[in-house]
DNA sequence: GTAAACCTGGCA
DNA sequence: TGCCAGGTTTAC
């Protein structure tokens, strides 16, 4: 499911709610998502007020009293969701509940469990350690950040853009949408880019970026926020799952290839 | 590099 | 029945 601008909306839309609430209860209904859920999850957040979140790419967590992390990552179909009063959390998929002492609940459904939970120091946790800058900051994330990779590698533009270590919190549906702003094909190999190309792509990703989360992320199918209000940036997809269907600027139809085991979707005659 | 793995659900 | 899906990790 999210990418970085739903990761932000779900934040958003929870920070407001849970600030200040001390979790009483967890619960946990599997034994493993992405990672084993056990005791360790449990102490760490059981008794502890939540004071505030964080994100950092496709990673969300809400900072808890002692300073540490209670952190995310909703893998492809992963849903947060809070839910008041005191009979939440009895779906198929609702692995994991967090009672707050007063009544409500923050729960976490994924289907397919690729998703992720764990209690770890934000500031040294090995799952930030590697991330490349966040798209929206531009100082680290510039055209010659970006160009810079031409020397490093002739995989191709789509493959670097989804690559967590190089930039952080872009996924399919936002690497589609961004070359498509940028007039590049999702199969150019790194080494044929120009500058003037490496520029278009960064200033495209601040573009989609930004103006998704403005519409609170892409609904493709399930998508809901942490008060299940549905997203509203699908509506604006340009190539993402248009195969077929005219270009928005030059009518020609998108067509579809795979990259990196994922679609891709371009305009052949815009993308070049 | 590329493929397969982890899972379930939805759709042709 | 088979293929596809917003992601990431691990194995040839």
């Amino acid at each position: 499911m999210p990418e970085l601008p739903e990761v932000e909306t779900i934040r958003r839309s929870l920070e407001p709610l849970v600030v200040g609430r001390t979790v009483a209860r967890l619960e946990l209904r599997t034994p493993r998502l992405r990672v084993p859920l056990g005791e360790e999850l449990r102490r760490g957040v059981e008794g502890r007020c939540i004071t505030g979140s964080g994100r950092r790419g496709k990673y969300l967590w809400f900072v808890l009293e002692d300073g540490r992390g209670w952190f995310f990552h909703m893998g492809m179909s992963g849903r947060l969701r809070f839910v008041e009063g005191a009979d939440a959390g009895e779906g198929v998929h609702d692995h994991l509940i967090a009672r707050f002492a007063g009544g409500d609940a923050l729960v976490f459904h994924d289907p397919r469990r690729f998703g992720l939970s764990i209690v770890d120091d934000p500031a040294t946790s090995k799952l930030l350690a590697d991330m490349g800058p966040e798209p929206l900051d531009e100082v680290a994330f510039d055209s010659d950040y970006l160009a810079a990779f031409r020397r490093r590698t002739t995989r191709a533009v789509k493959d670097v853009l989804m690559d967590q270590r190089v930039v952080a919190g872009l996924g399919n549906i936002y690497v589609n949408e961004i070359l498509f702003l940028s007039g590049v094909r999702p199969r150019r190999s790194m080494v044929r880019m120009t500058l003037r190309d490496c520029a278009a792509v960064v200033v495209a990703t601040r573009e989609v970026i930004a103006e998704a989360i403005e519409h609170r992320g892409s609904s493709i199918s399930d998508f809901l926020d942490g008060i299940g209000q549905r997203g509203g940036y699908q509506w604006r997809h340009r190539v993402y799952d248009r195969e077929g269907q005219p270009c928005t600027t030059c009518r020609a139809p998108i067509k579809v290839v795979v990259v990196g085991q994922r679609s891709s979707f371009y305009c052949p005659r815009c993308q070049r």
